[in-house]
DNA sequence: TTTCAGCTTTCAAAGCAAGTTACATAGGGG
DNA sequence: CCCCTATGTAACTTGCTTTGAAAGCTGAAA
C-alpha cells in the first residue's frame, strides 16, 4: 500500500513542487489550502504523514497540530512542519506541540523526501527510541538532527557518524583505529590524522554559542565523549 | 604470540589464496575442508579467529557457527563468513546466527586482511576487566580515568600505562626491565633510570590530598604496587 | 661514622602527539 | 557545465611528555 501524504499549504507554487516530488517518490498526494479545510479532509483521508505550513491564512499550523494530536485515530500520525525563514525561533515550541520534524523554507526536495522516508520508516516500526542524549547534546537518529544547548548544530555526514558512535558509549575512550573501523568501515585506508580534523570540525559545530566541551582528548589513546576533569 | 586463523573451506584454489595472504600478514594458518573435520580441529587448535565458508560439502557453515557459539571455550571466537555471490540474501540470518562479519566472493585479499585485523583488535580489547582497584586507587580502563581517595588523579600516558601494568598484579614485584618490556615494548632502548622518573611522577600524581603510599620500592629489585611494610 | 652503591629528585632539551589551517579533489545538485 | 559541499592530506604550530644527565639522598656494611 502506498503511503498517503497530506499537505496543508497555501502557497500555490510550493504545492505543485511538493506534489511533483512526492508523487515522484511513489506516495499519494493530498492537499488543502486552509487550516479549516485541512482538518476536515485529514479526518477523511487518514494520511500516513502530514506536512503543515507554519503560517496559514486562517489559523497557524500549530492549531492543526494540536487538533491531530488530540484525535484518537490521528494522534500517531507523523507531522513535518514547514517554516519560512526567520521563524525557526519558534521551533522549540513547535517541537513541544508535537510535530516530529521541521524544515525551513527554502528546502531541497531531496531533503524533504529523505525526512518523509525517515519518519514513515519510524512510524512503521515505532518501537525503538531514536533519541540519544548526553549532557547538553541531543541527537535524533531518525531525523539526523543534533541539538546542543537546545540550538541545532549543523554537522557534516562524517561528523554526524562520529558523534553517533561516541554517543552510543558515552565516557568510553576509543582509539582512532576503533573510530575508523566503525565510522569508515574496515578496508578503507585513511590516515589516522584525518580523525583529528573531523574531531575539530565536530567540536566547532557543537560550539554554538557557549563553549561546550564534551569531547575529551586522551593523549596517545584517543577520544571520548565526556566532560573534562 | 601470533594469532591463529582457522579456515573451513572446500575450494582448493581459495584455500591456497587464503593461506598465502594470511601467512604473509604474520598469522598462523590452519585449515579443514569439511564442516565435520573443522569442528574437530577447531577444538584442538583453539584459533583466535575463524573463516567459514557458507557452503560446505557436508553441512552449511552456519552449523559450525552454532556449534562454536554453544561451546564454552570457543564461544567468544570471532567468525567471518565467506559467501558466494547471490547468497547475500541469507546474510541477515547469518549475522543473527552469530558470525561477526562476512565477505562475498570474490573478495580482495586486502579487504579480508583488513577485516581480520579489525576483528582481532576488537576481540583483544573485549574481555578485559574495565575497573581495576587496589586499596584507595580506582582505575577505569574504559574511560581512562584514575581515582585516588575518590579524587581524580591526572596522569600522563606513560604513568597511566605503568600504573595499569602494576594494578593487574597487585603486590607482585617487577624489575625495571619487566616494566620497560611491558610498557615500552621490547626492543626499545631506554635507560632504566627513566623508570625512576616516571615512578616519581606517578607517586606525585597519586598524592592528591593525603599521602597515598601504594608504590613500594624494593631496593635492588624494582617496584610493586603494595603497602609499605 | 664513613663509604659507596643504588635510589630519588630536579631540570632543560628534544621529541612527539594533537590542534590548526589551508588546499586539492571528488561528487552531487542545480 | 558550473558551483558548492564534503572529505582527506599535508604542512605548520603548540604545548605537553618524555628523556637522560647530574646532583642529592639513603641505608647498609665496614
Amino acid at each position: 500500500m502506498t503511503a498517503k501524504i497530506f499537505s496543508v499549504e497555501d502557497e500555490e507554487s510550493l504545492v505543485s513542487l511538493l506534489e511533483y516530488n512526492i508523487k515522484s517518490s511513489g506516495y499519494d498526494f493530498y492537499h488543502a489550502s486552509t487550516a479549516y479545510q485541512g482538518m476536515i479532509d485529514i479526518q477523511k483521508v487518514k494520511p500516513d504523514l502530514i506536512l503543515l505550513d507554519w503560517m496559514l491564512p486562517d489559523q497557524p499550523g500549530t492549531e492543526i497540530c494540536k487538533f491531530i494530536r488530540s484525535h484518537e485515530s490521528l494522534s500517531e500520525t507523523p507531522i513535518i512542519m514547514l517554516t519560512a525563514k526567520g521563524e525557526e525561533g519558534d521551533l522549540v515550541s513547535g517541537l513541544n506541540i508535537g510535530c516530529d520534524d521541521y524544515l525551513s523554507k527554502p528546502f531541497s526536495p531531496k531533503e524533504l523526501i529523505a525526512r518523509i522516508n525517515a519518519l514513515l520508516r519510524r512510524s512503521k516500526n515505532k518501537n525503538k527510541e531514536s533519541i540519544l542524549e548526553f549532557e547538553n547534546i541531543k541527537m535524533n537518529t531518525d531525523t539526523h538532527r543534533v541539538y546542543c544547548c537546545n540550538k541545532e548544530a549543523k554537522l557534516g555526514p562524517r561528523e554526524y557518524s562520529i558523534l553517533e558512535f561516541l554517543m552510543k558509549k558515552p565516557g568510553r575512550v576509543f582509539t582512532r583505529q576503533q573510530i575508523l573501523d566503525s565510522v569508515w568501515g574496515t578496508n578503507v585506508y585513511v590516515s589516522d590524522r584525518t580523525i583529528d580534523v573531523h574531531i575539530r570540525r565536530l567540536r566547532q559545530a557543537l560550539s554554538t554559542t557557549e563553549e561546550c566541551k564534551v569531547i575529551r582528548t586522551i593523549r596517545s589513546s584517543g577520544y571520548s565523549l565526556d566532560i573534562e576533569a
